[in-house]
DNA sequence: GGTCAACCTTACTTTAAGTAGGTTACTTGC
DNA sequence: GCAAGTAACCTACTTAAAGTAAGGTTGACC
């Protein structure tokens, strides 16, 4: 009675509050789907009532906004770390690669937002956010396809950067769903096709 | 007066209006996307009120599920349909590549559902409805593959069709966005970074 | 120990999905 | 031709959940 579990509500400061909810949003949108998943649960489930939640993400749509730009920060910081120190442009490309696919392993629930299209729902804000990681990822693999070749016409480049993306995004769902493949396993079978070519499993190169 | 112009409401037969709002949703939801879009408005442009559509569709999601389906159906058949009379397993490929892109470029508004994620919104089942057709895309892969690879790890085979899949159809939406591209010109892209790989940019083969 | 700001609440409005039950027009047998 | 049945259709409602107005409480800082 004395040292009661004082769990009792609390008060906390804005930001710590933020970060909660978002925890909290998350939890709910990938449990549920973005339709389904009502304020009121996440308001009920922070231990707060809704209006705090309009508040400070202004709408429904606005905080599942915020949960995908969140993960979106922490996916490009994820890839942008791996890729220093790479040896060539060649590793580089394979290091992005594992640290996607072990983003996307290890934030399965945030990453299903993108992933399951739990996105363009809310309306263009949202759409916009999914988009823009996507931009994102095919200028980071322009620049590298650039690097490695600086000749190319420009629309070659581009062509091939929307086909490295696009094959990432479906490689990821398809490995969290599998437990028998690793990251990298994952990565070396992208690096693989995008790098030999389909041709290559058919008949494997005379040298190299 | 004697020939008035009869667009006056007229009753039809289910299969004919089931067949005229499957055409308004497609539009509307294209236009304003599927959470923005009102069941009123839907019923209004059809001439129609609003329990019709609740009688023939159910639900919302049940309308938007029938639009998917349906455009479901068309690009499957538009890809058997182009890989007959081919001359082998490549010639399947680049045939089957070829029809999905024109098929998208010419439903952009109905496949602009799928693409740009106005599916899962609605919940489980739409989502369903368009993870069915990835998967569709996957066996038809897959089955090529497989002639092409018959020794292969299965393992290696999945991947490689997800990679296709997930290529084909973030290049997809690319060339729709481009007016300079013709669907040829998208599956040869396509064609040679999965056939050839891009080593092959870097320095072209000795030979063929 | 007052006062100010930030955190938080109750109780409401609004919008759009979904529905109950009745009405009108086409068709089919006589 | 005409009744009777059925399929297409409507008006008017309920319900659920997003979003909001206006005010109460708690803690920090002078």
């Amino acid at each position: 009675m004395t040292t009661a579990p004082q769990t009792r509500k609390r008060r906390m400061p804005r930001a710590e509050r933020e970060r909660q909810m978002l925890a909290v949003a998350e939890e709910i949108f990938a449990e549920r789907g973005y339709a389904a998943a009502a304020m009121d649960e996440i308001a009920e489930r922070c231990g707060v009532s809704k209006p705090m939640l309009y508040e400070y993400f202004g709408s429904k749509e606005g905080l599942l906004v915020a949960c995908i730009r969140q993960a979106r920060g922490q996916l490009a910081t994820a890839i942008t770390q791996a890729a220093v120190g790479a040896t060539g442009p060649r590793d580089a490309l394979r290091r992005g690669l594992v640290a996607f696919f072990e983003f996307t392993d290890a934030h399965r629930r945030a990453w299903s937002l993108v992933l399951r299209n739990e996105a363009a729902v809310a309306g263009q804000a949202a759409a916009a956010e999914v988009e823009a990681i996507r931009q994102e990822q095919v200028e980071i693999d322009l620049a590298l396809l650039t690097a490695f070749l600086p000749d190319a016409p420009r629309v070659d480049l581009e062509a091939a950067a929307q086909i490295v993306v696009g094959a990432c995004e479906r490689l990821s769902l398809w490995y969290v769903s599998r437990d028998d493949v690793t990251a990298e396993q994952a990565a070396d079978h992208l690096m693989r096709v995008l790098w030999t070519g389909l041709a290559a499993l058919v008949e494997p190169p005379t040298a190299r």
